[in-house]
DNA sequence: CTTGACACCGACGTTACGTCAGGCTCTAGA
DNA sequence: TCTAGAGCCTGACGTAACGTCGGTGTCAAG
């Protein structure tokens, strides 16, 4: 009957690296609830399911509870960006607690090394500072509790359409000065592409922070993915090359003057 | 009774950032018992349990399950040495995953302002490609499984006593080379000074992957933490300074060569 | 000597699934 | 076309790692 039937559990589980019982969990407590069935009652998992599935999936990684993360992803706007913006500081969150963690470790191996005893207190202090529930509790605070995330202060939440356009605008601005050096023949490393690349990265700035190194990172995705080339390309043949370029010089230059 | 009468649960807990609840699970289960208990029948623990709750915490926080925590607790060459470097792995495993999730994040993020769609499938990989068991499993694998943990083939496992000695002289020689340096009157930057620095590195490297960043951290602590300035001070005043600017020096050299 | 904070233990509750069990469905091969 | 085996369905019970009482004993400060 539908020529787009929807992927069945098995296969959607495989995908997301989780089991079939976890999807029929998720449905029965209506945190996952697949978009269609099957005449036989099949379960039937639409893209958006898959998205939603992966936002789900992150939280959980992050340590959310699953009624936190009903909780985030009912509340009021919850629209993709907003999810990425906040997974993107969570990431950053646990990244920073586990190199304190490797840090505690690294003095630990050296203080063996050299016949240093360290207190209890000091081992264990680095869990002290870690509240287990600690995203739950700061996320509730920041975005207020139950129900009232209508009103949420998060930053994206306070763009004006107007505000949007002009960060549309920038983006494709950036992508233009590039464009423009491009066709004036200077090359990657000229201080016009170069100011063209450090823009960029401000831009990018407005949403998250971004080091030179994740800069770079992101340079070579626009090579390396071809959607992505494709965006530059469009605009100038050679141009996601030259960005990439660009970008690499910028951070070298960064680099540099340090 | 006893002049050390160790410590009450609440202060432990209160300690580890953990709760009483969850001491009397761990001694429940045999996992955590306390050393001791007072004529009145309260747990009182002793700093080897402290020291042995913070490894369980550890690898609590790595996702290891509880018995899979005992297991390993209980594996023969589980000195103190041996976890910490098994952590220290284990946290750069975690660090790397979460790398890559903040990778794919960043990733969504450029291709929602490039109105590029991702497929579900790209979006879930991060997921699919990581095992939750992971951990276990590899454990498991590498230092064979149920008891027959005797015979691991762990790094350190298989030093002889005369590695452990030739490795504690070597420690020793890079110290004294930085006390020459010192004494000889050439600054922190100079080749000496700093080839000792980067001497210092690879012997570290013996047990982990240190990187240039990861030594200045090191470095800091030698300076910021009085137990191990003392390590130093006490080989010749001023030392512990020294070997921090030959390491910063280092660094600097090894950034500026790149 | 009392009172409030803390400790003990047993027992039941909870979260997020794992693991059957019994029965239907679908697809590839004989 | 028929059938075997893999896959899906819905209960229903099991499990891990605690949370949360409830009733009771203990300890230190006032």
């Amino acid at each position: 009957m539908k020529g787009i039937a929807g992927r069945n559990v098995g296969s959607v589980a495989r995908l997301a690296g989780t089991t079939v019982r976890t999807m029929h969990h998720y449905d029965r407590i209506g945190l996952l609830v697949p978009s269609g069935r099957t005449q036989s009652g099949y379960r039937a998992y639409s893209d958006a399911d898959l998205e939603r599935l992966q936002q789900i999936l992150f939280y959980r990684e992050l340590g959310f509870s699953l009624e936190a993360i009903a909780d985030v992803m009912r509340s009021g706007k919850s629209e993709p960006l907003d999810h990425l913006l906040r997974q993107h500081e969570l990431l950053g969150g646990q990244i920073e607690r586990l190199q304190r963690m490797v840090d505690a470790v690294q003095k630990a191996i050296e203080a063996h090394q050299m016949n240093i005893k360290l207190t209890p207190e000091e081992r264990l202090e680095v869990f002290g500072g870690f509240d287990p529930a600690k995203f739950e509790a700061e996320a509730e605070q920041r975005w207020g509790k139950t129900d009232s995330y209508a009103q949420a202060a998060r930053r994206t939440a306070e763009y004006t359409k107007t505000d949007w356009q002009r960060e549309q605008a920038e983006t494709a601005a950036v992508t233009v000065r590039f464009a423009e050096a491009l066709k004036s023949g200077v090359g990657p490393d000229s201080p016009a592409a170069m100011d063209a690349a450090e823009d960029h990265r401000t831009q990018i700035g407005h949403w998250y922070d971004c080091s030179q190194q994740m800069h770079v990172a992101l340079a070579e995705m626009y090579i390396a993915d071809p959607r992505f080339a494709a965006y530059y390309e469009k605009v100038a043949p050679g141009l996601a090359r030259y960005v990439h370029d660009a970008i690499v010089a910028n951070a070298a230059r960064a680099a540099g003057s340090r």
